[in-house]
DNA sequence: ACATTAAAGGACAAGAATATCTTTTATTAT
DNA sequence: ATAATAAAAGATATTCTTGTCCTTTAATGT
């Protein structure tokens, strides 16, 4: 198993993808996006949809169309998509999957477990969407398989 | 998404479930360490299948049967049964699900992302399946909802 | 030997995640 | 106004995960 599900994977780099070409003042449509990071186009069409109603992403139908991001939504942390595709079990969750993770009724791997959790979350939250916009421009890194 | 598939979690739990139970000598049936660790039962006997036929955990039919776990088992790494039971992209897979993770085309979070997975890793890999036996036993860490 | 017990094995069912297809709606350019 | 474009929406298909049921095999005690 991956850290993120699969939906999230795309999420994440199709949202990346659109920042980089957005800090340019670019839209771009979902055939773009798809062959940019590799995804399947239709099931990416959904996911964006869903990101899109959830204001993480926005659009504008017809001509000269596509997705965009906010300037504003550029500082935004990753953390935004995560919770918006896979929920906050990876932020909260026991990672031996008990009702919830306490200290009173720790599970074995609590203690090392939080820890862990902790630094992922801070990944997460203090990452922002367009933290990588320079590196990706400048094809530094990489979006697709 | 958790960090382990429920498959995974129901079988490190079951595990150390047993491996406590086994440190006093005793075998225990499939009934009761469902009660134990609060899983489905008959799905809990597929994973307990599974892993005895990996050699993680061992079995006896008929009367006074049940799952144990040898000695010598007790020491092995919880990571092997991650392995067996949900592969290994946790250890090595990318963080966004580009084909490989790779230092030379690496995806956004690679960096930030591959300390944490060596931590997951050394949690994994240096923490064996006997060492939470006293604890269990002394009822301070929890294995069921 | 025989009955009883408990895991192993195979088949099936339900649900969720992933993926595709088709129609509708909004925007733009002519 | 109209035609063309591109996302939104709804429906359906496929695959994987999770969960259950039923029969078989192996071990034990009488
Ligand atoms: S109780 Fe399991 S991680 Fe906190
Ligand atoms: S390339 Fe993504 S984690 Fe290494």
């Amino acid at each position: 198993m991956a850290i993120f599900s699969k939906t999230c994977e795309y999420a994440i780099r199709a949202v990346l993808y659109i920042a980089h070409k957005s800090a340019l003042g670019k839209r771009v449509g979902i055939k773009d996006i798809a062959a940019g990071i590799d995804s399947p186009e239709l099931y990416l069409a959904k996911i964006l949809q869903d990101l899109s109603r959830k204001g993480i992403i926005s659009s504008v139908k017809g001509p000269n169309g596509g997705f965009y991001i906010e300037n504003g939504s550029l500082s935004k942390p990753i953390s935004d998509i995560v919770e918006a595709v896979d929920g906050n079990a990876l932020f909260y969750g026991c990672a031996l999957g008990l009702k919830q993770c306490s200290e009173i009724q720790p599970c074995p791997l609590h203690d090392q477990f939080k820890a862990i959790r902790d630094q992922i979350k801070d990944l997460l939250f203090t990452t922002t969407i367009g933290a990588f916009n320079q590196e990706l421009l400048a094809g530094m890194l990489a979006l697709k398989k």
